[in-house]
DNA sequence: GGAGTGTTTATAAAATATTTTAAAACTTCT
DNA sequence: AGAAGTTTTAAAATATTTTATAAACACTCC
């Protein structure tokens, strides 16, 4: 078998794994490739046990198409997804079904100490514990918040790898191709793939979360810019108000949209004596802090819904800007902030009609998203498979295609 | 020949169209075919007498590579730039080198009458007169001012076509292919192939005109968006002014920045008695008057200086935002305004080191356009040839590859 | 200032990849 | 039951790359 026919047998499997099922005719039309040469590569993957088949479709007026899949634990993928503070890990196998539990690490991103090199070890014990071995493991997949430059493997603001990038190191210690990038493009790519952007040629996913992240599908591709770096959303200077952000500058979108935020207002409002049935606020604990104002919103309580409508509302002009500039045909909400759902989506809503050109505006879905807390794990494996099939040769056991 | 090799042809005159000249091993490697493959093709076109050998280029340390150029008389494109009163119309030929005049029409867009059929009539008259038989033209490229939808053809703000489309309608008068976009998109296009944003992947046209136009280069291609409309940069919701912009929304970029704006408030201004070294603007002239106070700030005119400035820096913002979106490695700007040159660098690279994370801004290139009033008309006839290798053959004259 | 070494381009022959064509096998619709 | 549409398979034809070899040139070393 050559390169060539390995690579095209390649890209078969990541079009299996993102479809879940398909026929020989839909592969070949996504290949771009003749019906007889598909069926061919596809015979070989089922002669290899890769690829089983799994029932007819149904006839769209002709005979009905045999329809292929992958076999569930040709491979895995293991997913880590990162926040400030913790982190999970699972392993995920080619129908995106968890194998053995999600563990959860503490690590505090911003602790610049030996992180990465825990991480890296807690990755290569918990795949020696899963109990597969290696060379199923099609590779890690690592989503984070920060500003990381995704072809270079590095994070900027997080996890400092001295002379050595993040992916390189994570490589040398567990052996395994490694993938990272920014939270909020996983949680673009998720969507693109898995979600509610599948088949959409043009959609902004929004991540609502201590920060307002940004992923682009582009021509039905992720976008990231030159450096890695595009969606930075947080930080575009929207406000002439006088809150310095903590990126140093003044007027950030995040000045007045991120939870961060809503909470401290809610806090302060109180304080001042507004009245509302939320209680025992803290500057501490802001995750709790922002369940209680979303619960209360979900509940009615009107200044809860206040503040999250205000922060929503500046959130849809910042859309509105994108929406201009991108002409895209979807809106997606998604992050922590859009588990409360519908609330957000009225002011943004309105924002688009005060600040959009009707044309360009009226054929947009705004929609939540529905994978919720998933979509970030999610993203972290496509990542991985979609890159499954120009991954450079060297960096993949052998065993994976004759096993 | 058939259908496929046709293509690949097509493909080799249209990268020779635009890089001028190159070598065998040069087109192997931009179409990703073989080298002996390419060498056959390029034998046939050479056969065909539409390629010709243009000497040797320098060795890079091996043998003199022999370089290939389009025969400049094999092929003609028109190529129509409106704007909102007059259209010039040219031909091109396969070096870029017009044939014959450009000619005016004077033309009113928002005159909804039968500025379409005049167009088109105008169009078919001026190639008849040039000499050129239909069969040598590849086609029309338009570029106007509006909401074009480029994939259908249409012009959303001016020259309404009825049921038709105005590509459909023009081709039916002239029997040619015929392609339209923006102009603020012809000129990235422009400024992609021929101009400063050669070889790059992610670059800003801003287009300094009537309006602020905005043209994506996005992965090494033109970004249209869903309906062609990508690049509205002047009505983002930018400001909390009262101003009433005219596409009905307040706060528009263009309130405080478009050329219009910045006349409007050099007339009120000189009227409340600022001294400046201008005289006799006027609302009317709009044109005149512009270029008076292009002219003032170019001598150093204080006044004259403070309102392009405060323009530029305005640009300078939203230029800031689509920075932290898209992550782009050039901003290039464009268009009437750009003629002025460096008085607009200044002040916009202020905004962005005022409004930008610096690790996201440090390595952009800014600079003004070369092109000038060329790039609209070069851009059209790109667009032409863009499509050259995709068109439908139907709509191509056979003659063009067999002459 | 030539000989040797390494690089790049050019071309022909051989090998392989891929598509086209055609026929068979199903399914639905009328 | 027959017509028309769709998938599947096999054989033939074509497209495309690989391999091998030669030619042209730059650079270094003596």
């Amino acid at each position: 078998m050559t390169e060539k026919q390995r690579l095209y047998k390649q890209s078969l499997m990541k079009h299996l794994y993102f479809k879940r099922e398909l026929s020989c005719a839909d592969l070949s039309s996504y290949t771009d490739k003749s019906l007889p040469y598909t069926a061919k590569a596809l015979a070989e993957l089922m002669e290899e046990g890769v690829v089983v088949e799994s029932g007819h479709a149904h006839s769209t007026g002709g005979r009905r198409p045999q329809m292929y899949s992958l076999k569930p634990d040709i491979m895995f993928v293991v997913t880590v997804a990162m926040d400030q503070f913790i982190t999970h890990v699972g392993i995920l196998d080619m129908h995106n079904q968890y194998v053995g539990e999600v563990e959860k690490l503490e690590l505090d991103l911003s602790d610049q100490n030996d992180s990465l090199n825990q991480l890296a070890q807690f990755l290569d014990g918990f795949i020696t514990r899963s109990g597969i071995p290696k060379e199923k493991i099609a590779g890690i997949g690592i989503g984070m918040p920060g500003f990381v430059d995704a072809t270079k493997g590095i994070n900027y603001t997080f996890l400092q790898a001295g002379n050595d990038s993040i992916v390189s190191h994570i490589e040398k210690v567990t052996g395994l191709p490694v993938q990272i990038d920014n939270d909020s493009s996983l949680i673009a790519l998720a969507e693109l793939r898995l979600g509610a952007a599948r088949e959409k040629k043009n959609a902004m996913v929004v991540n609502i979360g201590w920060g307002i992240g940004l992923g682009l599908v582009l021509n039905g591709s992720l976008f990231r810019g030159t450096n890695g770096f595009a969606g930075e959303f947080s930080h575009i200077p929207l406000f002439t108000n006088d809150k310095i952000c903590n990126c140093g500058k003044m007027g950030c979108l995040e000045t007045e949209t991120s939870l961060l935020v809503i909470a401290e207002k809610a806090i302060s409002g109180l304080n001042a004596g507004r009245a509302s049935s939320m209680k025992n606020l803290s500057h501490n604990k802001v995750e709790d802090t922002f369940r209680v104002i979303m619960d209360a919103a979900n509940k009615g309580d009107k200044y809860a819904v206040e503040l999250i409508s205000q922060a929503a509302y500046n959130i849809g002009r910042g859309v509105a800007i994108l929406i201009h500039v991108l002409n895209p045909e979807q809106i997606v909400l998604s992050g922590r902030g859009a588990l409360a759902g519908k609330i957000w989506l009225a002011p943004i809503q309105q924002a688009l009609n005060e600040h959009c050109i009707p044309r360009i505006a009226e054929n947009i879905e705004i929609m939540v998203s529905q994978l919720g807390y998933e979509a970030e794990r999610l993203g972290a494996a496509a990542l991985v498979m979609e890159h499954f099939d120009n991954i450079r040769p060297q960096r993949r056991s052998h065993k994976l295609l004759t096993a």
